[in-house]
This record gives C-alpha cells, structure tokens and sequence, in this order.
RNA sequence: GGCCCCAUCGUCUAGCCUGGUCCAGGACACCAGGUUUUCAUCCUGGUAACACGGGUUCAAAUCCCGUUGGGGUCACCA
C-alpha cells in the first residue's frame, strides 16, 4: 500500500504520426490523461514513428494541434511550436519522444538479448513465410512460425545466408520458464485474461530496416519512461503476451494493464477515413443514376470537366451547367475562383474522378470536392474533422468519455474537472460501442445554448474566421444579430452558416421553394403578394432599421390591415428567405438590411407575378 | 479456422461483484401534447431492452454451464 501510494502514475499516448488524430485516438489519450491527473502523475505524449515509410512530421504537427485544441496537456513529449520541428523541441528528461530518435537505446537492450541467447537472426523472407502461412490457411491449420533451424543455426550457416543476399531480422527466442509457459495479464479493465504457452511464438523484434518492431519499442520505451498504466485500446489486448514475454527476457517490471473497449460506426464498421470516400461516392452516384438515362453520361462529363460550385441541396443538371459556366468566365477573368460558394479549381483528372466512383481508389480530396458539388457532410472521422464542423472540444471530451465510461449516477454533462475527480477503471465498460453523432450534437448543441449570449458569438467568430471567413465579412456589421438569431438554432458552430445561408447570398440568387410559395403567397388568390406589395411601402419608411423598430412597424402594420402576425410574416419569410423558415421575422429583417429586404420583397412579387400571369 | 474479449431499450448506458427494494432507471433518437408569427428553444407525457437454453436457489437481469451472435488478433503496421 505504502509502495503503491509512492509510485507515481506515469500514462502514456503513443500515437504513429501516419495519419490524423481520430476520435478512438482521442478517447485514449482522454482516459491517460484523466488517469495521470486524477493522481497527480505524468502524462507523456510520445510518437511511434518507426514505420519510416508511413510516418511524417506533417502528422506530428496535425496531432499536437488536436492534443492543444482538445485541452489535453502532456508533461513529457514533443512541444508545438509554430514554425518548429517538433522534433527539435521536446520537454521532459525520459527523452526524445520520438521513437526515430531512440534507436541507439533499442539496439543496446537487442545487444543485451542476442549475448544472452534470448534473441537469434532469423534469415527466412518474407515471402517465405507469407507462402507457408498461407498454404496452412488454406488447409485450416494453425501456423506458427518454426524456429528450429534459425535458432540453432550455426554461424557459417548465417554468412552463407548472408551472403546470398538475405536480410535478417531479429526475433525474440519465446520460450518462457520451462514448464508451464502461461502467461496471465491482469487487466484493470477486463480481469484475468490468460495466453497458453502454446500460442506463443519468436516474432520480430528488430526489422530488416535497422527498426525495432512496435513491440519492442513500446516495451523498452514503457520501461525506461517509468510508464506504471498502459492504457489502450483493446485491439491491443493480443499483443499484451508478447509485450510481458519482452519485458520478461529484459528484466522489467510489468506496468499495469488497461484496455478499453473499441468504437464503432452505427452499423458496426470501423470509423475510418473510408467512410467518407464511402459517403461522397453514394451520394455522387444517386444523384448521376437519379438523372434521365441520356443526361447521365453528360453528367459525368461535366463532373469530369470540373464544376467547382456549390449547387444547393439537389443535384440539378441544370444548375450544374449554370454553376461551370459561372465557373469558366470567373476563371479565365481572374485565374482563381473567389467569392460566394464557390471553391478553388480542383486538380483532377476525369480519370481520376471516375476511378474513385468505381472504387479504384478512396482519395480524400477528390471526396471533399465532391461533397461540396453535392452539398453533403462527410462524417467526422478526425478530431478536425469535429472542430471543422463547429463542435466544442470539452463537449466531443465530455462524449467521448461516455464511451466506454460513466460515473453510475446518471450524471451525463460534466467537464474535465469532474472527470479527473471522478474517473477510475472500475468504472469504464468491457463492450464495444457505437458511436452515435446525434446524441453528440444534442449534447453540443446544450452546450452551445448554455453559453452567454457573448460567449457564443465570440466563439462564433472564431469559428468563422476559421473556415467561413467570406461569410464573416459579408456579414461585417450585422454579425452580431446572426450570431444571436442563431445561439438558439444551432447544435454546431457550424449550422449558422447552413441554416441561414440565404443570408449570405446575393439577393437574386435566393431560389424560392414551391411549397412555401403556393402555401404562402398564391393561395386565396395571392393574398400573401397582396401583403408583400402593401409592406414595402410600409417597409420604406421604416426608420431606424433596428429590429424594435422594425417589430413595431410589422405590428402596427398588421393591426392597421387587420391581417394576423403570420399572415404578415410568413410572406415575408418567403420572399426573403425562399422558405418559410427562419428567425423572428424582425431580426431577420434586422440582419438584412433594408436595401436588401426590399429588393427582395420586389424580386418576390415580380416573380410571383410572373408566374401567375 | 486457432486464440482471446464481449452480450440490458434503435444507440450510449445504470443495475450485476455483495441474488429479492427492477413488471428494469437515465440520456440521445423517435412519437404525442403544450408554449410560439415560421423554425428552433423550453415544458409535459409516451413507445421501447435483460440474446437463447439449461442449471443453482424459496427467489436470477444479477451466480454457473452451454448455444448463438458480435468484436479483436493471428505482419519485417502500429
């Protein structure tokens, strides 16, 4: 007891910086650092980039961005500092965190294990082994990697080899004590969890490369950064026999064990970035099979020739062919693309767009491009994939940890704090779970609603000048108002700029719904464009344009005309919105403008004059 | 296929260790109603689960065994 109350807890994240930083990602470093905190240990952030081919600083830099983002805080590791490898600035003196950085310290302990005769080369290849094993598979039997001759091999046998050309890997003589060969991991999480002797196997520890397999290198890194709690994701769970066979051949202590249960898609996939190669495709081929047989071919190659617009919610051949021609005179005038909705040219081939439709390939660009033409989200995968989309960093925090952990009184909003007061691994689940965006937003969107009117509009903004800076100016003066319009109906920081798009367009491109017109506007014999013209005029003399004043004048206005609120207000939502939905009509109006409330108003009435004849 | 892990509403889960207070509680979603000039917010109510089969016991969601189902892993990737 008095041992254990000593020891510091040291945890640890250890992401491969081949790729971004995903949710599952996130939630394990969450519970590391909860668990760090809740004793007052230490929390290291170290990078396994020992796959040299896959990793890059590019990562690196994406997941400390995520880490910083998210308020999670690391004692040891890699510091971000703009404009800085970070490999060149690390804090802590268990160092370097970079696993790339370590390689004279693994090969002293793979030293210490060949002159011990626990390791030995073994010269097999690849392909090799990769045609036995196979060959086992295909007859359903077992296979294990033999290693009668490798580790009795003699050194002439070994220069023989060598000279051949073979490379040689290094792999771990996995024998155990004589005798009973179990090894028995006790999970904080998941109990007693035992491996027979017989499943054990001399895997490599040392690759053809010069590297350290993970296994090794975790191992060594665990041990020689103090780590006391792995704690992990449970896909790892099968690794813990090789990890305790390594730490046995070197003299290590064993740290205590964690593993925690996996996240899931709704339907049970794996959330990967495929999902959203998955996603783009669906949608792109609905809407090109959803087309008149013979325009489908020329869909294909208008999408071919690149139509970099945003088209609205439905595919429309079209708006499709307005938007490139849009598109072409924009750019033979600047050579770039700017202004409303519409996005840089894309670099693709027609090739290349119809080898990612046919599954040839699930490019991420070519998948965001599309998703923009289509006006539809790709899922979250990332965690900047969630920032991207204006969700909260303490509310995806306060989500994640419901995954696979609660504190068993129903409590469910709770921040960082109550977390470290609360956490412990006698509460964290063994079962898999789903991980379901709805319940993710209702909890943003609380949270969102929770905040001051200031806050949300500071947050807002910075949201904005982050990836909806066009709009931010557009906005300019009047985005106060927006940001109060919409402190209400938004579950994301992002759904202000969907919701109310109409905002953010120029006054002839508002597209009126059918619907709403003839429910609105042309029933009982058009007497919503009766209002409409009646208003403008009423509108004109509206001064000053504040949404009081404005209130006032619609209500007066209706009182005058003995017209109810609504018979006011929903033409009017019509004319300037399109739809019959939007905020209070007055802050709408407010947010406006006058200039563009009335200009709308009249581009209403015409067209509804139009078409009624 | 071998080995390992898991199993309560559609989803996340409480309850299980220390059987009875559970005809199973909460949250999201969904449905209905109320507030409201639309939408949303907010409020009220509702539908909905112990995978199956055996045991043990006076009594099982809770303990044991089996079946089924789901998942992980079997690389010179981590």
């Amino acid at each position: 007891m008095l041992d254990a109350a000593m020891k510091k807890v040291v945890t640890r994240f250890a992401p491969s910086p081949t790729g971004a930083l995903h949710v599952g990602g996130a939630r394990t470093a969450l519970f590391n650092w909860a668990y760090a905190r809740k004793h007052g240990g230490q929390f290291i952030l170290r990078m396994e980039d020992t796959d040299q081919a896959r990793s890059s600083d590019e990562s690196t830099l994406g997941i400390l961005r995520d880490m910083v983002w998210l308020g999670l805080d690391w004692d040891q590791g890699p510091v971000l500092e703009e404009g800085k490898s970070p490999k060149d600035v690390q804090k802590g003196d268990a160092g370097p965190y970079f696993q790339s950085q370590r390689l004279d310290i693994y090969r002293k302990y793979l030293d210490q294990l060949l002159a011990a005769g626990k390791a030995y080369e073994c010269y097999r290849t690849q392909e090799e082994l990769a045609v036995e094993r196979d060959a086992a598979r295909a007859e359903k039997r077992d296979w294990k990697y033999d290693p009668t001759v490798m580790r009795n091999a003699t050194q002439a046998q070994r220069d023989a080899w060598k000279a051949e050309g073979r490379s040689c890997v290094i792999r771990l003589r996995n024998e155990g004590p004589p005798g009973a060969g179990d090894i028995v991991v006790n999970d904080e999480v998941l109990g007693e969890v035992k491996v027979t002797g017989d499943q054990r196997d001399d895997f490599v520890i040392f690759k053809g490369d010069g590297f350290p397999t993970y296994h090794f290198a975790v191992v060594v890194d665990d041990a020689l950064m103090g780590v006391t709690h792995v704690i992990r994701a449970q896909e790892h769970l099968s690794n813990t026999p090789k990890h305790v066979a390594i730490q046995e051949a070197l003299g290590f202590a064993r740290p205590s064990y964690a593993h925690l249960p996996l996240i899931f898609n709704q339907d049970g996939t794996k959330m990967s970035k495929r999902d959203k190669a998955k996603v783009a495709r669906l949608v792109a081929s609905a809407a090109i099979r959803k087309a008149p047989l013979g325009e489908q071919i020329a869909i294909m190659d208008i999408l071919r020739s690149v139509a970099p617009k945003r088209l609205g919610d439905k595919f429309n051949l079209d708006r499709i062919a307005a938007a490139i021609s849009g598109a072409q005179s924009a750019v033979a005038e600047s050579g770039t693309l700017t202004g409303e909705g519409v996005i840089d040219l894309p670099q693709f081939t027609g090739d290349e767009i119809s080898d990612f439709l046919n599954k040839k390939n699930d490019r991420l660009d070519i998948a965001a491009w599309l998703a923009l033409i289509f006006a539809t989200e790709l899922p979250e995968i990332n965690v900047s994939d969630f920032r991207r989309s204006g969700y909260l960093p303490g509310v995806i925090l306060n989500y994640l940890s419901l995954l696979g952990w609660n504190p068993g009184d129903n409590v469910e909003r709770f921040d960082l704090a109550f977390l470290v007061e609360r956490f412990g691994f006698d509460r964290v689940g063994k079962s898999n779970s789903k991980f379901d965006r709805d319940k993710l937003k209702a909890f943003n969107g609380e949270a969102l609603r929770l905040l001051s009117p200031d806050d949300f509009e500071a947050k807002l903004r910075e949201h904005a000048g982050a990836f909806h800076s066009q709009d931010l100016e557009r906005l300019g003066p009047h985005f106060s108002l927006f940001a109060a319009a919409y402190r209400e109906r938004s579950q994301t920081l992002d759904d202000p700029f969907h919701l109310g798009r109409f905002f953010l367009i120029n006054d002839d491109a508002i597209a009126f719904d059918a619907k709403a017109v003839d429910k609105v506007l042309k029933k009982d014999g058009g007497k919503g464009v009766t209002a409409l013209r009646e208003l403008e005029a009423t509108l004109a003399k509206v001064e000053p344009w504040d949404a009081p004043t404005i209130h006032n004048a619609i209500e007066a206005f209706a009182k005058d005309t003995g017209r109810g609120l609504g018979d006011v207000a929903q033409p009017l939502r019509v004319a300037l919105t399109g739809t019959s939905v939007s905020p209070p009509i007055h802050d709408t109006l407010a947010i406006l403008g006058k200039d563009a409330t009335l200009a709308r108003i009249r581009r209403c009435v015409a067209v509804c004059a139009a078409e009624i004849g």
